[in-house]
DNA sequence: CGTTCCTTTGAAACCAATCAATAATGGTGG
DNA sequence: CCACCATTATTGATTGGTTTCAAAGGAACG
């Protein structure tokens, strides 16, 4: 309790020095609650704060003007949400709770203060930024190329690895809170045939299902038919200028 | 000539002073030249380095076990290529290079020095990054909700309002020069029925094909078709820190 | 001027969307 | 605690869009 939920995150790339850790440690005094379903920004809204997932997780999407839906990122606690809006003025996703979820709320100015005095975080958030973009590419990729299988195994598989990394006990299941609708949303198929996948690869033995509990049966099939690879393991830090 | 390539980008955003044009210019002195097809890194290849485009274009892909290849980001002259890599030991694309191009290759080292050095820099560069994310979820989106022609439509529009950024004079006109199967490796479809598409929107008097000559005639059309947003005329620069 | 790459076109097979109806689940108040 | 309602998930039949396979026509290049 006695670290802030950045100092959490960012002590998994970096040993923090307490110059930083303070640094960090304001933006912890902005915490907020928000419930499941509720909006935290809409497209278009103002941009000026970042959010960090103290609890809960959290989805950003874009809303076409046909009446359907992209989900285009995840958050899980840990994860730094709003991060692209943050370049615009203007939000460029919609982020919505998927659970009950705890706040951090970073000021964009607050984040330029950091930018300004701490060099080494700032490469940090950076990076933090990229891993992001790299997640976009794979899924682009996976929706692009793969087959549907493949796709539902992709978000799968990106679910799966992405709560491993704060959560190192769990082990080949997890939850899925996303609904069949959000599922097809983010992989870009209707709900309807996210229902088949599901079963067809219930079939084949992939993976089974116990209320909301997901079991991966064969990591190895789904591996490869996702085409995935774990992108959130190591992050290169060896080019960061020195802490202050 | 005076000004370098990266300092001719940033100087679209924000008004350099002579210390940050100074450190921009530092990278100038790596440029090299590539061929047509040139492979300038490959997915897994060590990621030491940027690349800014100074002529040419290139993109940057990923491989899949399939034999089937996704194109991740199309790089125009101006453009900051291998960002996303930078975040990791290891390349996570492929950059080609589609013509012969010009790049100023910038050392991984030589940017955390510019973190450590000029934090205003350093937050125009998160920018751009997060500039090339919201591309990616723009892409997404048209790959996941967006019909066949959408989808087409969606990437003629990304590429005409990308070069309109650094050649002002263009209008309603382009030269395309990826070819059918690059086109569909970037919108997730089959060469064979990128070529159906272009038939369809040309009879539809959406668009006109001369040569490699690309009219746009119907620019409405296009965008509501591939849900498009114009993300390339402003990034918000008023949370940045003081220059040095 | 021939070879290679790129584009176009056709026919068949396949995958996913749509429309529609039913079943299961979860949450709420009586 | 059960009944009810809303949401979510499943299943079937049909339609439509895309891939695949195959072949031929055009364009670019040495």
């Amino acid at each position: 309790m006695s670290d802030s939920c950045f100092v959490t995150k960012f002590s998994h790339f970096l040993d923090l020095t307490e110059g930083e850790k303070t640094a960090l440690a304001v933006f912890e005094e902005d915490s907020k609650h928000y419930r499941a379903g509720q909006v935290v920004t809409e497209e278009g809204d103002g941009a000026d704060r970042l959010y960090t997932v103290k609890s809960g997780w959290l989805h950003a999407s874009n809303a076409l003007a046909n009446g359907t839906r992209q989900i285009l990122q995840i958050y899980y606690p840990g994860d730094v949400a709003g991060m692209p809006s943050i370049a615009f003025a203007n939000a460029s996703a919609t982020i919505v709770c998927g659970t009950d979820s705890e706040l951090c709320r970073l000021p964009k100015k607050a984040l330029g203060k950091i930018f300004e005095e701490h060099p080494r975080l700032s490469a940090l958030f950076y990076s933090l930024g990229m891993l992001e973009n790299v997640t976009l590419s794979d899924r682009l990729k996976c929706l692009g190329r793969c087959t549907g299988e493949g796709k539902l195994a992709g978000l799968i598989l990106e679910i799966y690895f992405r709560l491993r990394v704060t959560n190192s006990d769990i082990d080949r299941s997890f939850e899925m809170k996303l609904t069949q609708t959000d599922i097809g949303d983010a992989i870009g198929v209707t709900n309807v045939h996210v229902s088949r996948l599901f079963g067809k690869m219930e079939s084949r033995n992939l993976i089974r299902r116990e209320g909301r509990t997901l079991h991966i049966l064969e990591l190895e099939t789904l591996v490869d038919e996702a085409f995935f690879t774990d992108r959130f393991t190591g992050l290169d830090t060896s080019w960061y200028p020195d802490p202050r």
